[in-house]
DNA sequence: AACTACTCCTGGAGGC
DNA sequence: TGCCTCCAGGAGTAGT
């Protein structure tokens, strides 16, 4: 997804609304979204109830009675909830809009709650996936993944944070913090915005941090956070305008246009083949 | 360890 | 309107 912050508000989304009702039926449009395995399909779940849903990094777990699902969106991927006896939801890739009619050609899998609650997964670009799995093959199989802390994680100090870089002194910041073995739910946006927060070039080395880069760092990725995760994210994109007075400044997307910081136009590299945004004047180049 | 290239796909945006 | 090119919020694999 999207990332973490969108990923999170999906998760809130089914926790408050979905989460404790059972599954009446569901229509698949794009069979190749689901992978099973031991036989498990969807048709198995219909009747059953949705216990719970977890996020680890930008993987979603939902937990039905007879066994799991875990989602990624990928790239391109949104799950939006609809239906009268719910508020409803939208997360994930903001592309196509999230009001826009459901189900479309994107639409690839609609679940369908009691009494009326109906949770869309779009993805126009076809990347993002959903694995069942047998309740018992849940926790070797998110061990398999192999994500670090989660950013969110209370868990997730500076200590931690600086144990996490340990051993990765010759890698670049972007690369390593895009890295979900090394921290999860980082993405391609947010790692922007805590770089330029921080005040450090996506190319600087983490091993020529000084301590108190390390610790700029940290509190950047936290004020992102901070930020992105309760307005659901998604809001920091496909937008050219100014922050509006009051907002959070952010950079990505902003190529040619003032740093909110110091009014430094703010230009478009690549590292590591990401579209990267940086200010030039407070977030100095290695060397 | 770390980097690059390539892969899975489609559609939106911008140039002409 | 159409055609063209570029680009994209992830991550696995293979090769150097």
């Amino acid at each position: 997804m999207p990332e973490l912050p969108e990923v999170e508000a999906a998760r809130r989304g089914i926790a408050a609304q979905l989460v404790g009702r059972r599954l009446r039926g569901y229509q698949l449009w794009l069979p190749k979204l689901i992978v099973a395995e031991d036989g498990l399909t969807l048709d198995q779940l219909v009747g059953s109830r949705l216990g719970d849903v977890q996020r680890h990094g930008k993987y979603l777990l939902l937990v039905f009675e007879p066994f799991s699902a875990v989602v990624h969106l990928k790239l391109a991927g949104q799950l939006v909830a609809r239906g009268e006896s719910i508020p409803g939801f939208a997360a994930g890739h903001p592309v196509p809009a999230y009001d826009a009619e459901l189900p479309h050609k994107s639409t690839h899998l609609r679940l369908d709650f009691e009494p009326d609650a109906r949770l869309y997964l779009t993805d126009l670009r076809h990347f993002g996936r959903v694995w069942l799995l047998p309740h018992q093959a849940v926790p070797d199989y998110l061990a398999g993944l192999k994500l670090g802390p989660d950013v969110l994680s209370p868990d997730f100090t500076l200590d931690l944070l600086r144990r996490r870089l340990a051993g990765r002194a010759n890698g670049r910041l972007k690369p390593t913090l895009l890295d979900q073995a090394v921290v999860a739910g980082l993405g391609n946006i947010y790692v922007d915005e805590s770089l330029w927060q921080a005040r450090l070039h996506p190319e600087r080395t983490v091993g020529s941090l000084s301590e108190e880069e390390l610790a700029r760092l940290h509190a950047g990725i936290q004020r992102t956070l901070a930020y992105a995760v309760p307005i659901g994210g998604a809001r920091i994109l496909h937008t050219k305008a100014q922050p509006e007075p009051g907002e959070f400044p952010f950079v990505h997307g902003r190529e040619g246009l003032p740093c909110p910081r110091c009014g430094s136009t703010i230009v478009k590299t690549r590292v590591n083949n990401r579209g990267t945004y940086t200010c030039p004047t407070c977030q100095p180049a290695p060397r």
